[in-house]
DNA sequence: TGAAATGTTGGGGCG
DNA sequence: ACGCCCCAACATTTC
């Protein structure tokens, strides 16, 4: 009759939850816990919406344990206080969770399964946030792919010898009971936040819109993207599940969540990349970081319409089409020549799907430096982009409504300087690492 | 998951 | 008919 704690971090639902599921296999109580922490709350802006998601969707978890006759026990504060004081309250043998493999998480972690153990307690994690954890998909001779394509193909090969299983870990609520006997949910103001004001993206997703993915996503002003990443960072969907739903139906769209695996298999194995390029020669660039420039561009008034189109739709919404994401952070470190750290600090800030391991690999991939990026002679041209993928300017006139008055500023830099510059800068920075 | 510079080709105008 | 030039259009190379 052994006694359970179920920790919910990033996995915010009770479907297809394996750490769930091997809970309720493994005891007869069970009961689920969220901490907001305050760790993490503390480093964030009073309307950060993402805190707000996290709370609607806590309050909605804890409708769907109602349901099944549990309570989710709700707390403020540090996780390694107050796992170990609810386990001592309520005499508790297992504590079961799903892993979390951000650097803060894993030294989180690490620290309170010390803590548990000397108490006789077992802290027992799950894979439920991934397909394929860092070491399932590795070369032959045992290293970390640095190349996504044969990392793709490896994880694509595996995947297809063992087919995704999804857990029943809502049905496995019925065999257990809870402890707690009334939901208690601290409101937003509680937690010392604000409404934002922004919109969540919804869970659905059309099979249309996955099977058209491919020829769509890189028209800013159509809705060819799924904006899913929200619920994969917080777990309001499983991976699971996606993965199964888009596999049948394209390849190009299942490469993204790939690609998601990639780097956070890359950023376990390569931790130094979370502050530094994974190629460090690129760490060699001298940088202007001119402070106003950097302003510019974070209220997007550049003067090109493509680049200012993305940050105002990252500004207003908590959301940047991935097309412009990949424009705009090439224009900041190659024609601005201003650090990525700071255009990746800006958009964790910003974004609503923020993920480290893909955020640091996207502007790595931008800055060159990354793994498998993009060599730095390839710089991209904001116009040629915009004449591309919005040759209609449908998406710069959504959020450049003054594009093409006398209102609209002229181009902080000229192109062709900085694109000459640029490419001068980094050689000059690898010539000297040589 | 580029873009620009440079090279090649071939059709048409023209003497 | 022929050579020559021009210049799209496409291909290749370079950054």
């Amino acid at each position: 009759m052994s006694k359970a704690i179920f920790w919910h971090r990033r996995d915010l639902r009770i479907e297809d939850n394996a750490g769930l599921f091997k809970a309720c296999m493994n005891a007869s109580t069970v009961q689920p816990v969220f901490i907001f922490d305050t760790q993490i709350l503390q480093e964030l802006d009073k309307n950060d919406a993402r805190v707000e998601f996290i709370h609607r969707e806590i309050e909605r978890l804890s409708k769907e344990y109602a349901e099944h006759h549990l309570h989710l026990r709700v707390e403020i504060g540090n996780p390694i206080e107050i796992i170990p004081a609810l386990a001592k309250e309520w005499h508790i043998d297992h504590v079961f969770t799903n892993r979390d493999y951000e650097p803060y998480a894993l030294q989180r972690d690490k620290t309170l399964y010390d803590i548990l153990q000397s108490m006789g307690i077992s802290f027992t994690g799950a894979k439920d946030h991934v397909i394929f954890e860092k070491n399932e998909v590795m070369k032959g001779d045992g290293t970390p792919y640095t190349v996504f394509t044969p990392y793709s193909r490896k994880w694509k090969e595996r995947l297809s010898q063992e087919p995704i299983s999804l857990h029943d870990s809502k049905g496995a609520l019925n065999r257990v009971q809870g402890i707690e006997k009334t939901p208690k949910i601290p409101c937003l103001a509680d937690l010392g936040f604000e409404p934002s004001g922004l919109h969540f993206p919804a869970t659905e997703v059309e099979d249309l819109l996955i099977s058209k993915y491919s020829d769509q996503r890189n028209f800013p002003a159509k809705p060819g993207t799924s904006k899913l990443g929200i619920h994969l960072r917080f777990g309001t969907i499983s991976i699971r599940t996606l993965a199964l739903k888009a596999l049948p139906l394209n390849e190009t769209y299942l490469n993204e969540l790939i690609w998601r695996e990639f780097y956070q298999m890359i950023i376990y194995h390569f931790p130094y990349t979370v502050t530094g390029a994974f190629r460090p020669a690129y760490d060699a660039v001298t940088w202007e970081d001119n402070p106003e420039h950097f302003k510019r561009w974070c209220d997007g008034t550049t003067g090109y319409p493509l680049v200012d189109a993305g940050m105002r739709e990252l500004n207003a919404t908590g959301f940047m089409h991935n097309r412009v994401r990949m424009v705009t952070a090439s224009f900041l470190t190659k024609h601005l020549l201003i650090d990525w750290r700071l255009g990746e600090a800006y958009f964790a800030k910003k974004l609503l799907d923020f993920e480290l391991a893909s955020n640091i690999g996207g502007w790595q991939w931008a800055a060159g430096g990354g793994c498998d990026a993009a060599p730095y002679f390839r710089v991209f041209n904001p116009t040629a982009q915009q004449e591309k993928f919005d040759p209609k300017l449908e998406y710069v006139k959504r959020w450049v409504p003054e594009y093409g008055t006398s209102a609209y500023p002229q181009p902080i830099i000229e192109h062709s300087f900085a694109r000459n510059r640029v490419l001068d800068r980094f050689k000059t920075a690898l010539n000297k690492t040589e």
